[in-house]
DNA sequence: AATTATTACGAAAACGGTTTCGTGTTGATA
DNA sequence: TATCAACACGAAACCGTTTTCGTAATAATT
């Protein structure tokens, strides 16, 4: 056992004061030579590091973020943080991660926890229950404190601050399109309840499309799902009742259990009826045939949203900046389950 | 804006010394009601809350836990991340995550930032380049300040620590008996370098396995993959040229890659050849036929890791326990790519 | 020789809490 | 009335840094 050693024991042991150790470890032009290179080759040999904590009280910085999704095991959140943890460790910091598990309450007890010091500020992304209610006090109050905050994905234009969102209307409407010209007539949109900004995004670029090219909409074309239900006999019933040509998932789970569902059913994908997910998952790279699928880029996306976060935080004090809304574009990856 | 208030600000405004309010906030019998009152209501009224990283500094405790992970869009690894957070979360503890990207580097420079103070104790799983290479001190120097550590799933024997693993060998066993038992002869096994501890295991309970059943091992049978690489070729070839009847796979990418090839060689699996692989995810529920896997029950794990962990640091003053290593048992789904 | 500049360092405050110990005031007891 | 306990609070140390400011000793200048 050989305990972290601190400014006290060196300057004790070396018989100087604890301010000329911290400043000949600086380097400071105050101390003279002969006892910097003293100060340092102690300092090397027992290894000291300056203890973070004592810096984060001094400094009022922690070099903390604080993200907060709603599901890591979902593989885009899982990109995202992947892209968020990678420009953020660049930058030197380091990232404390809670899961919101889709609660409201959750979400708020840990940005409270997290506020009180331990982080400079938050990235995340809106829990269902937090959309659904649209009660969004808590994030209010924490940019009250002054504490940055970067939405991505699931967002809400009643928050002002920093935000990342995919371009999903219009690469819905690309999706779509993409069904239309390959002679498709009858598309279905499978998405989750419209409570979600990008389902709900989703849902108007799919409605766009179709009425660009005079496509009379159906209702009874568009499924909605819950996210956390056992949706198989739905999916069935919907593929049983209604002549589809094409459908369009809203996420890579609904694509693949569609396309499972469509193949017991007797289809051929693509043939019969083409699919197209979202979320460039394993799921779609490993499917049989393979899905073509929305890339939603969640490692930049990650990215860019450390960076707008921590450019605020590092800048916080000189100008004030007006809030960004970062777009980062969609690429539709065109795969065996739907024709070219 | 209205920036956060301290024991200080209190203090000055109720004219009493910080002590009182301290004291008062935590209802020490010292203080009388009257002035506990005003100062309690005052607080709240200001939402005061104390600051995380005074209290770190004074008590000499973070309440963090640094987690170290290979990969975080490995299923796996994500429900194990899952499973820390859930169990540090409601002892109150934060979970900060760095990914080590399977770089002995990267995790040790990780380790070292945090270990200066931010955190209290450590749960990793070992980076390959780490199992590699042999190269632990690292995580002995960080033993050796007496910082908590606990090894999952990858661990090694070099480091005395508490662990949480898988019956790797039981389990690769139990699921090779199980092909003998329908009828399988020539059993294959796809697995990854053998510097990983759990595809030793995995392997010699393989061999194990054949053994006992009198099956003559060939070593042709056994097809090693690199996890990082692209295997289609080796695995074309490989069922191409050993007439197989059943295949072992140490991972779940490996298992679907496996039964996406032999499916278009013009097998059926599971007739002509029965699959099991490992980590009971997505993909494996997903797919056509559905996949036989090994649960490795990650939650479990992280949580027992979690526990462990905590338990030491609480107890830690208190008596010197000695280390722990939790074994958890793996439990074999039988699906579609096997016969039952 | 007196004044000033430079060098090299230390004391102390500050960050925001907790906790030990000391002390003035009150009321009860002998 | 002197003694003592109980009560209610404040001062100060401490956690580990950084940083400002003060100052003793030496060197340079007039």
């Amino acid at each position: 056992m050989k305990p972290k050693i601190t400014l006290k024991d060196i300057a004790r042991e070396l018989d100087v004061s604890i301010s000329t150790v911290s400043k000949a470890l600086k380097n400071s032009a105050e101390i003279s030579k002969d006892t910097k290179d003293k100060i340092k080759a102690f300092a090397k040999f027992y290894n000291y590091r300056p203890n973070n904590i004592a810096l984060s009280l001094k400094n009022k910085r922690t070099k903390n973020i604080g993200v907060i999704i709603p599901d890591i095991v979902h593989h885009f959140f899982t990109t995202v943080f992947r892209g968020i943890e990678k420009y953020a460790n660049e930058k030197g910091y380091n990232v404390i991660v809670c899961i919101s598990d889709e609660s409201i309450e959750k979400e708020v007890i840990n940005m409270e926890m997290l506020a009180n010091g331990s982080i400079d500020g938050f990235i995340l992304s809106l829990s269902a229950e937090t959309q659904l209610k649209n009660e969004f006090t808590h994030l209010k109050e924490l940019l009250d404190q002054g504490i940055p905050i970067v939405l991505f994905d699931r967002v809400t234009s009643e928050i002002e601050c920093d935000k990342v969102v995919l371009n999903d209307e219009e690469i819905a409407r690309e999706a779509v399109g993409h069904f239309i010209k390959s002679g498709a007539k009858k598309i279905a949109l499978v998405t989750t309840e419209n409570y979600f900004n990008v389902s709900e995004s989703r849902r108007i670029g799919y409605l766009d499309a179709l009425k660009v090219q005079n496509i009379k909409v159906d209702e009874n074309l568009i499924l909605t799902l819950s996210h956390d239900m056992e949706n198989d006999m739905l999916i069935t019933e919907f593929f049983q009742n209604n002549k589809v040509d094409a459908v369009l998932c809203v996420n890579e789970i609904f694509a693949i259990q569609c396309m499972s569902i469509i193949q017991e059913l007797g289809f051929n994908v693509p043939n019969d009826i083409s699919i197209i997910g979202f979320t460039d998952g394993i799921l779609s790279r490993f499917s049989v045939p393979r899905l073509s699928t929305v890339a939603q880029h969640g490692e930049l996306m990650g990215e860019t949203a450390a960076k707008l976060l921590i450019d605020r935080m590092e800048w916080l004090d000189e100008v004030e900046e007006p809030f960004k809304t970062e777009v980062i574009n969609a690429t539709l990856i065109k795969r065996g389950s739907s024709i070219n």
